[in-house]
DNA sequence: GCTAGACTATGACAGTCGTTATAGCAAGGG
DNA sequence: CCCTTGCTATAACGACTGTCATAGTCTAGC
């Protein structure tokens, strides 16, 4: 086994948590299950993450955040319109791939309530997702020339709808409510914009 | 004990439900947590609901939708910008009482995969729930002379981003998403009237 | 080849979970 | 008065949870 191997058994955990923590929130993921879905024994969850359970939670949110900032970041290049798309996209596809079963992971852990200091961990990290993913639409409304105000506002308006509407997507089994917020978003970004 | 004492205990259980689901979503809520949070013996949980967990939180996505659709209903009565208002006055309000740890409980169990047919139910009446708001919301839009697909896409925009919102407070501890999401739906909804 | 250290396999711990069964209680109708 | 009926108290069931300890295996560097 070379030591590559190790470092990739321990991002499969971390990407496995993220997938379930997606489908069945922070609860509903026991570290087992996780082991066997990530093909790792379950000694060696608490060799990587000594932290136990919160900490292979606290870093999936992390991971998933950074990967859909990147994919965020690249697209808002092309304009905060580029962007919201790209944004939409990246979820529509993972709703669609699970068959409606898979949601964000973000959100599973800010909708239950923190038990301890550890699981005020997660919810932390979680909030600086949401912040980041916030301010990267923020930033690129600017650019257009739109104040400060408004570009906090309608960020915080895109982020917070697209993950309501994942939740809705999941409840109705449809990607309906994804496209209709979408068409709205873009009217709204388009307005905002044209007004500088 | 008279016959309305039953009836109230039966009637704090589901309340209870809900309280609990809000806080700590479905997996995170136990039939002996609620018991003793509704101040109701164990045993009569399963006397006054036969089908067990899943029949409790079916009943309380539903006392909640219903309650909700309600208030809803009053304020959408002096038009849909004062149907916003009230909708998110609600959720406001209960984020505020809860110091953020309360949410939507519609919303935490559309986020947890149905494991069985039973939790199916659950998910079913989640989106009944919603898609209740969303129709009364529209149908105030339609009111004032919007167009079919615009009132179904401001609806479906206004729930889930308000739904998003909650979560976001939770996790940020503070009720700024709300206040400047309102802003932007406010103003939306106020353009889409007017060029009627 | 051998030893130090990283990883794994196994089993156990003390809880909690949903759910059920059974025995006991109070009250209302005959 | 009894006795049926609706509710409660108590205990138990098997399964699952997070976590830890220990013994074993494997590999990298000397």
């Amino acid at each position: 086994m070379s030591q590559s191997d190790k470092k990739v058994a321990r991002a499969r955990l971390v990407a496995g948590a993220a997938d379930l923590l997606s489908r069945k929130g922070m609860n509903g993921t026991s570290i087992r299950e996780l082991a066997k879905h990530s093909r790792a024994p379950l000694g060696s969850t608490y060799h990587y993450f000594p932290g136990g359970k919160q900490q292979v939670i606290t870093e999936a949110i992390q991971f998933i955040g950074d990967k859909v900032s990147a994919g965020l970041a690249h697209s808002l290049k092309a304009g905060p319109v580029s962007g919201l798309r790209g944004f939409l996209a990246i979820w529509r596809e993972e709703v669609v791939r699970s068959e409606f079963r898979a949601g964000c992971p973000v959100l599973s852990v800010a909708v239950e309530e923190p038990a301890g200091e550890d699981e005020m961990a997660a919810l932390l990290v979680a909030n600086a997702v949401f912040n980041d993913w916030m301010h990267l639409m923020a930033a690129a409304l600017r650019e257009e020339g739109v104040s400060k105000p408004q570009a906090e506002q309608i960020a915080t308006l895109v982020v917070a709808s697209v993950e309501g509407t994942i939740a809705l997507c999941r409840a109705q089994r449809s990607v309906k409510p994804l496209d209709q917020v979408s068409r709205q978003l873009e009217m709204l970004i388009k307005n905002a914009i044209r007004k500088d």
